[in-house]
DNA sequence: CAAGTGACTAGTG
DNA sequence: CCACTAGCCACTT
């Protein structure tokens, strides 16, 4: 628990910067905290947040690679869709987001 | 302690 | 973009 812990708080700092309306991927996030094939654990930590309550974390910014709503498996279908509706995100499909429009780069802060 | 699981990704064809 | 493989690491059983 210890070990996973700084990585935790990294991934949810990066997250809570995304600004509104852009999403971004685990590979990115993995890739800037300089985890070469963590994306598997920022998922985890995402998964964490929700257990916690960290409102907070915009986890819904967060898409996999190909854009597709992965995380609302945990997060609710429709909860996750709307609020991305919400914040302007073209959608390419119910469960797919435009990425190339709205992706943002985490080292670009 | 070994094997399975998962909000993943990159490489190859 | 699809199908398949291998690599990845924390966590569960």
């Amino acid at each position: 628990m210890k070990t996973s812990e700084d990585y935790f708080e990294r991934v949810w700092e990066v997250v809570a910067r995304i600004p509104l309306g852009r999403v971004t991927t685990y590979g990115a996030i993995s890739e800037h905290l300089g985890l070469k094939s963590g994306a598997r654990m920022v998922g985890w930590a995402l998964n964490k947040t929700i257990d916690m309550d960290h409102k907070n974390i915009p986890a819904h910014r967060v898409v996999n690679r190909l854009g597709e709503l992965s995380g609302a498996i945990h997060f609710g279908h429709n909860v996750m869709r709307e609020r991305l509706l919400q914040e302007g995100v073209i959608f390419k499909n119910d469960y797919c987001v435009d990425l190339e429009r709205h992706f943002w780069d985490p080292s670009s802060i």
